[in-house]
DNA sequence: CAAATATATGAAGGATCATTCAGTTTGAGG
DNA sequence: CCTCAAACTGAATGATCCTTCATATATTTG
């Protein structure tokens, strides 16, 4: 059950004709695109509606404003990010704290790389508006994803596990986040990436009972 | 050697006399002010000038732009933090990694938590920049005292400085600035603090020799 | 104290932008 | 084919804001 968008910032209405469908995908597509090529600053209404070859008006009558257009941006991307997030964690229920551990990072280290420029265009993107639900809906989704899965460990038991998982995933998103910010390139962000894995796994096995797992 | 700051973001003057510097820093604190009551929005030069009690005109022989005074912010936050940091790291070459890691991750939480609302504040103004270089110089600097501190413990050897610090440094900066995305609490960084420095013990000894340290 | 220099003023210019709404076009249902 | 609602249009509005510059005041220097 996600969190409710608040009415300030949700969609005045719903396409109900195919070709309003189209219009909101070409308005969205429009936005990334702007804001891959010039940041928040050239994300402009007028911009938006030109490059998706609709009128502003258009847009004004499914966003009641600007910030509700980025807002939405934002919670498609992070409501994609957490379906594989948990699409992932299921997949690896009663697997080893380390296979656990190298699917989590790998999964969310791909889903961010994958489209970089996008995820740059996004993280400066949520500056423009109050992002306190959309963040923590998202961490509370991945959270519950993480816990259960690590709950089901067959290779030892996590005692606090509420502590564990929100050291854990701040740790993997933060590292991302600010491998961005330092404008890594891909090879040292994967280099980075194979370093958390190294991380994140001792952690796990400092903090269980430390079973000895011989898959290194 | 501090990376140069770009020319189109440097001061226009320094200033020379007394009621100059007296003026710059009422003009800092009223915009660090704006930003901590109402983000990048309310930051306006008009604004700032009212608050700091000068006119607009006064902040134009300093900066040549908003941008500039945003850039020169972060740029003073930024030059303390980093020398805190080195601070740390000098005064703890020789000792044991535990200890090493537990004082670089007790500074930094310490300097990012002990002016919270201001720490947010500065998170949120970089975007309204092009923070490349200024990132990239604190990062430098950071590694650096890192590197320097690392290779001379008692303790054990590691072996891939390069990748090692850039890892546990990533893995700090971006714990702590995800825990301000998610709006943590005190107590919540407080404990998430602990578990950072539990993960960056176990990392330093799983990629160093693994020599035996029997403080915990 | 007089000239030179540094600092401060703030109204006005110029540009950008978010948002509205009265009116038009398009598609769906009967 | 006709009617109604949905979708779309885009010029106009109003507000905000950055930046400049001609002028005035303060401080230093010789």
């Amino acid at each position: 059950m996600p969190a409710a968008t608040p009415p300030s910032l949700s969609p005045r209405k719903k396409p109900r004709q195919a070709r309003a469908a189209v219009t909101l995908d070409a308005v969205y597509e429009a936005s990334i695109q702007l804001l891959v090529g010039g940041g928040v600053a050239r994300l402009t209404t007028t911009r938006v509606a030109e490059r998706a070859g609709v009128s502003v008006g258009t847009m004004y009558q499914y966003f009641p404003h600007k910030q509700a257009l980025i807002y939405a941006l934002n919670e498609r991307y992070l409501e994609a990010l957490a379906i594989r997030l948990e699409a992932v964690c299921e997949s690896h229920h009663g697997s080893s704290l380390g296979d656990m551990c190298e699917a989590l990072i790998e999964t969310y280290f791909q889903a961010k790389t994958e489209r970089a420029d996008v995820t740059r265009a996004l993280y400066a993107s949520v500056v423009e508006l109050d992002n306190g639900a959309l963040v923590a809906n998202f961490a509370d989704r991945a959270d519950a994803c993480t816990k259960a899965m690590l709950a089901s460990a067959s290779d030892a038991t996590i005692p606090d596990l509420e502590t564990v998982s929100l050291a854990l995933l701040t740790t993997i998103f933060g590292a991302v986040r600010n491998a961005f910010e330092r404008n890594l390139d891909a090879g040292e962000i994967a280099a980075l990436k194979r370093q958390i894995i190294v991380m994140c796994r001792a952690y796990l096995e400092a903090v269980a009972g430390a079973t000895n797992t011989k898959s290194q």
